[in-house]
DNA sequence: TGAATTTATGCATATGGGTGCATGTAAACA
DNA sequence: TGTTTACATGCACCCATATGCATAAATTCA
């Protein structure tokens, strides 16, 4: 059989690639409900400061503030300072960049690694 | 110009759309450093029961057992007894799809809801 | 310059979740 | 039937983190 051809180094090599391809702090960022509430206001809103956006929302400020600071961390936000306001806005070509490639390593990975796990 | 035909209660529905697509329980799985290990035994061995992977980590086996249920809740692991063991093994086709899913919302929502996101 | 505004940060608190141990449950085996 | 094995679960502990308040720092405005 063709898969009989990939060596054990081989699967080792794809599978670590494909772990260190999954960004934990990424997950970590998008596994938290008001962070997502957040990213629904930047997508409607567009580019905002801090104090508009924590308006809209019932956690305090300073809470808001530091979402934002590890959203942009993390990348998919990019900010601003502007005058005394600091502005944030989707960085929509990283959000984009990161799943899909996250998707193209499964893709390319699971037939190597695990055909079994695709059946 | 185009865009400006983009009603804000259409805007309002595709980001919710998108938000609605963000799986928490999903991130929160993959953003824990234990799991993957796990995911990447099982990327390597394919099909395994609870005592045999959690032999190759140094947590607790109950430990091991417990992430492996919550991974298999997520959908990203099927599980299956056999006699006295539990074996577990990667749903590559469920897992795929759950990416490839939210790729796509980000790639429909974002030029529609904030396509200066993009620039 | 003094007051108001916007954000950042230190601190205390509460909550969630990962961890290991002990125990319970079920199935296989001698 | 009694023992062993494999897993699940209750419990206590600990740590990370989300939260709100108070305050500091920087900037705008009167």
């Amino acid at each position: 059989m063709f898969m009989e051809l990939i060596t054990a180094p081989q699967k080792k090599v794809a599978a670590e690639e494909l772990i260190n391809a999954f960004d934990s702090k990424f997950f970590k960022t998008m596994s938290e409900p008001v962070r997502m509430h957040i990213l629904k206001i930047l997508l409607l809103n567009g580019r905002s400061d801090i104090a508009t956006i924590a308006d809209m929302m019932p956690q305090d400020r300073s809470v808001i503030s530091r979402h934002l600071n590890l959203m942009s961390e993390v990348g998919i936000l990019k900010c601003e300072k502007e005058t005394r306001h600091m502005f944030y806005e989707i960085d929509g070509n990283v959000f984009l960049e990161k799943l899909e490639n996250m998707t193209q390593q499964i893709r390319k990975c699971m037939p190597l690694c695990c055909p079994d796990c695709l059946k």
